[in-house]
DNA sequence: ATTAGCACTCGCAAGTGGAGAGTGCTAAAA
DNA sequence: TTTTAGCACTCTCCACTTGCGAGTGCTAAT
């Protein structure tokens, strides 16, 4: 692809983000005069579309970029935006105001994200499974007074290595005592304290391996409760800001296009399925359009890139916008607002 | 008003529910053949357009209900209708399935209610200060090795009587030791338990209060410890499910009345606000149209009721549908569903 | 290789007209 | 006095037409 090539496959681009029309070669010619007439933008922006860079929405109107000159555009063209002083230090401000704990940054990561970008901002909880225990603790429920056939309950807190607290009420059979469940929190602590979650799931489950723990101590109780206790339903959460931002684009004007996406937006599961996905590689990753592989994204992108705390991937934050989306702008956002939440974990767990 | 009063402006409001259009004359006549002529039920539209129950939108249509109209149709003409076994059946089945703890049923009555109404359900989590502190755990964390210039932290776990449960990383001076930490926590809980976490928050801002509580184990640090604790952000959560159902709704086609409720619903706070207003009153409540004073619901009416433990109002649960909505469906729905999560709670905790 | 000019195509918005639905009014019937 | 039938009128909605503007592709000249 020579320059000129380059450089109309760009200005159509920029200009289309603007406006989401298509874009002539007058327009061109007048907005972005390179030095050659709208009859030379004409016939390069025919061997655009041959190329499959463009498109007509219909015969006489100008050219509509496709997913494939976005993807070119995204990977080899456009060169990033720098944020301004202003914005960083807004996105450091609200990111970094911990008072609530973790959910509170999350929930302000993905507000900021949505109201610095005016697209949808989102944040993806770390997996759980894949956390380090760093202590567990047991608290003794004393089931009030109603004596008889009630059946004892435990509330298991776990703190996990990134800061992460989970706690999950457990039924305990009775013939345990506060003294047998002290005995069983030491005991777990001694020898969970620095596995995964998974880790400890597999070994609850494994009869020989608790025998080995327990030593001596083990009873049918013991190993009720102890599954129990790590059997979490680690489903990811998901943080979503700004749906309502979509109102003010104009592809999205029409209800049948905007029905779809918010649709698929209040399945946050299946968004967590969608997002969550791709974790392999790290750094931004910036996916176009029909790339994704959901009804009710074909019309959007999703720049997104990943959270760590001492290095390891931690969650996925990003940005849901339309196709015709200021790439430059929102890569430059979602690269700095991982950065910093990041820093955050670092600094306070 | 005289029966057959009542019986047109029954049919009109019925009849508009169903379709979303203004209701004619001869429609009635057809289909709930009240033994009169068309001319006659004119007449009588005629008479309800002068209490201003119902309303044309231009000189040549059907007539429309009003606000008023459908005030008086939910204060005294509708009766409530009976759930189906199935329906009962599976929202206890939803609502009871406990698994996750309280934000899980909370997160699943607000699916079932959408689902099962079509429109939106909510459900607002107990406003904290309000509830009853059960017992408070302190977990020191052993700040990891990097030894220096960091400040200790504590995982401060409050469980309340309603069963819900709290954690708060609290940062704590270094002159506290873990002993301390385990002494204060036994002050405390000897002290604070049984009381509401707001009367708990006067009193850790009184410094008088506090030398008594703790006689002569005041210092700076404990006061700033102990505030510290319970200094939770007691903002209401809410849930919030099926959005996307008015996209169903003909009145909602366009995308100028969609959006400002979208717009609207995004701001969960204020949305709580709204919500969690009008508690005094137990039982069922129904507000109607521009009776919510809140941009964005001109259109919507809000179906709620409050789910108690133990006798005391915990959280608002409701629906939010179209000011076109089926009453008396809708009425049941919540009643019946408020009461399952009663129950649940009165059970479980 | 580039440019100017021209004929052609298409979408969009505004305007037109007829069909359909529903009303209010009046005069007759119960 | 209440109810009904009939009629003229009004208004929306839909399909259709038309003119305008924007933009292209092609061709011939530079």
């Amino acid at each position: 692809m020579d320059f000129r090539k380059r450089e109309v496959l760009e200005a159509i681009i920029e200009c289309y983000n603007q406006t989401a029309a298509p874009v002539g070669s007058r327009t061109i010619e007048r907005r972005y005069g390179m030095g050659v007439s709208a009859a030379t933008i004409r016939n390069t922006m025919a061997d655009l579309e041959e190329l499959g860079y463009v498109t007509q929405p219909h015969p006489s109107a100008g050219r509509v970029p496709t997913e494939i000159g976005y993807r070119v555009y995204v990977d080899s063209l456009m060169e990033a935006e720098e944020l301004s002083n202003k914005e960083k230090l807004l996105i450091q401000e609200r990111c970094a105001s911990l008072d609530g704990g973790f959910e509170h940054v999350i929930e302000q990561t993905s507000k900021i994200l949505s109201e610095i970008s005016h697209y949808i901002g989102f944040v993806l909880t770390p997996e759980l499974s894949e956390s380090i225990l760093r202590r567990l603790e047991l608290i003794p429920i004393d089931g009030d007074d109603d004596n008889s056939k009630h059946q004892g309950k435990v509330l298991a807190v776990l703190l996990m290595a990134s800061g992460v607290v989970k706690n999950h009420i457990v039924p305990v059979s009775k013939d345990l005592t506060d003294q047998d469940i002290r005995r069983i929190s030491r005991i777990l602590n001694e020898k969970l304290v620095g596995l995964s979650l998974q880790r400890i799931q597999q070994i609850s489950q494994d009869t020989a391996h608790l025998k080995a723990i327990f030593d001596t101590y083990l009873s049918d109780s013991v190993v009720a409760f102890t599954r129990n206790t790590f059997s979490l339903n680690q489903e990811i959460h998901i943080y979503l800001d700004g749906a309502s931002n979509f109102f003010s684009q104009p592809e999205f004007l029409q209800v049948d296009k905007i029905e779809p996406l918010f649709r698929l937006l209040e399945q946050k599961e299946r968004i967590a399925g969608l997002l969550s996905l791709p974790q392999p590689t790290s750094g931004i990753q910036v996916v176009i359009g029909s790339e994704n592989n959901y009804e009710g994204m074909e019309m959007c992108s999703v720049v997104h890139s990943c959270y760590t705390s001492r290095g390891d991937v931690m969650g996925t934050i990003g940005v849901i916008g339309p196709t015709r989306m200021q790439y430059p702008r929102i890569v430059s956002i979602v690269d700095f607002t991982a950065q910093v939440m990041s820093q955050v974990f670092e600094h306070t767990l």
